[in-house]
DNA sequence: AAAGGCAATGAATACGTATTCACGGAGGTG
DNA sequence: CACCTCCGTGAATACGTATTCATTGCCTTT
């Protein structure tokens, strides 16, 4: 690959004269400058990106770590992210956790090896002290996505809110029995069981259930079989929606009739189906946007900020199985 | 970040002696050699892998040129080509094309910037001459996946065949009409074609579907509810499988007693539906660990071999809805 | 005891780039 | 005509690392 010495012994003139010209620098000859510019053209020069960082210039790399790109989720995500980089002229070093926080750890130390400008993480755990603490003294800008980490810039979406929201759409399509599926303890459970009782739902109208049990939907769906009340069931993601509703059509209970389901994330399968899911959709594009924007930013600016928290919001996607 | 004259200062010893101990060279005392690593992991010392480079050795990136990882297939491809990349010792610097040529070429000039070790790519189109013609005379070595670039390294799955095999699946469940769903001109829909006639089935049995058409799904189901024959209705992926599964149920089409659906992918929604999506799986896994596998080695060994031309097979995965 | 070999180490250099500094010449001013 | 300024240019250097080469001191061999 051709190097700014070797232009420069093809046009005879000094490889500092050749740097000048390709940075645009106005003190050079113009006569030279076209000579130099065309040998560089002729022989599709590209800078050795790697050699002017070595001079402090910034790598103009942004280290991505997610835990799974594989998830529709992140695979969005990413390619919001790299999209919004790519305009800021980033380029992107993936990686992936697989949910290991060990992982996490060695991602950190291959991109300082890369010295990346910044890093966007999709840490396994909000509540992981490498993330809380142990991040203080970091070498480059960090900006954390889809979780709020109290003290650290963050741009997530408000899944207490979403829960609300869920129970509020619910409660609006008549039902009036709910349940919510996930893990238990998540922001959406608690959103949804507070809006729920706001609202003055009585506690034994809703349940939840904990979709890390085997067989947690064939017991969900036994349950509003059962029952006389027609359900409004809220679940965390849009794949448990899908295996719930199979499990309600094996029992027989009709959507959005005698059941009603909303997802959350809104996977692009979801208008496909009979009935169509309706879900929640997260502002995806906004939280890449933000996160590249704050990290640019930071890198550009390294001045001690307060962090930034940005709770942005998800929207309800009303489509049959809510009614 | 502290290099190595800077520990090589705080433990009394010359730069090269540092360098030698991190590198495992063994003329070293090792009185010196503790010294030294203690200071090393004292100060989390990682090895500037851009002035590495700079001394002619590798730089442990490899590019990955996609065409859209929101696509939950390419999504699942990264993951595992993350994943032996990884497990070889290289990190990824990922580009997104957005099916666009022009961004593959922006891609290129990038990658030749950081002087990545080596790409894999998904190209737009593989009768592109930049793909076919245009890369000779190139950087890095290169290795196109999932579509088959003549005179290239390529690792890609056997449509054509695959056509072949969805053909066999549905005649075996006894439908005694086809169609196929999908672009015309795609490999996949000649295999199936080829081998329906291979069997002896009339041509008038034989429908094509051109899903760039809007409503091609609901054109298909009324056909298809029209007809006194059971149709075998073969998809190009999975998204147009469930589409089409959506207007057969609203044409009163029953799955899989009056028509059958085979779906391409394997997207894992397919489990949950009702009926059960049954579709047709590409080796990922070992899709992306040859293409790492073959790449590396010519990193390695750079001579000039015949270029590598691996097809794979995709397998049927059968549940419901082909009966 | 002299010669030879080897182990441990440092000095110097190279990689590709940006930057600082110095130099020469052209132009202007007094 | 002497002086100063500014423009265009090249020489030298720095960045962090690996490598080559030279040096030192010690141990073995004759």
């Amino acid at each position: 690959m051709i190097t700014m010495s070797e232009i420069a012994r093809l046009t005879n003139v000094s490889q500092p004269t050749v740097s000048r010209v390709l940075n645009g620098n106005p003190s050079v000859n113009p006569e030279v400058r076209e000579r130099v510019l065309a040998c560089a053209r002729e022989h599709h020069y590209q800078p050795n990106a790697l050699a002017k960082s070595l001079q402090g210039q910034p790598t103009h790399l942004l280290g991505v770590l997610l835990t799974d790109i594989s998830n529709g989720f992140f695979a969005e995500l990413a390619k919001e992210i790299e999209m919004s980089a790519k305009q800021a002229g980033y380029s992107i070093l993936l990686w992936n956790s697989n949910y290991e926080p060990e992982r996490e750890r060695e991602c950190f130390d291959v991109l300082r090896r890369y010295r990346v400008d910044g890093v966007i993480a999709v840490p396994c755990r909000a509540d992981d002290e490498f993330w809380t603490r142990g991040t203080d003294a970091l070498d480059f800008p960090l900006v954390i996505a889809t979780l709020r980490v109290p003290g650290r810039d963050c741009v997530y979406v408000d899944h207490a809110m979403a829960g609300s929201q869920a129970a509020r759409c619910l409660i609006s399509r008549g039902y009036d029995a709910f349940a919510f599926a996930g893990t238990p303890g998540e922001d959406k459970q608690r959103g949804f069981l507070a809006e729920l009782s706001r609202n003055g739902i009585a506690p034994e109208r809703c349940f939840t259930a904990d979709v890390s049990r085997d067989g947690w939907a064939d017991v969900l769906a036994g349950r509003t079989a059962s029952r006389e009340e027609r359900t409004g069931i809220f679940t965390s993601n849009d794949l448990q929606a899908l295996e719930l509703l199979n499990r309600l059509h094996a029992h027989g209970v009709t959507v959005p009739q005698r059941a009603g389901v909303l997802g959350f994330d809104d996977i692009p399968v979801s208008r496909y189906l009979t009935p169509n899911l309706s879900s929640m959709r997260q502002p995806l594009r906004e939280m890449a946007a933000h996160a590249v924007g704050q990290l640019v930013c930071r890198i550009e600016t390294p001045d001690r900020a307060v962090p930034l928290d940005l709770p942005l919001y998800a929207s309800v996607i009303a489509r049959e199985s809510t009614g």
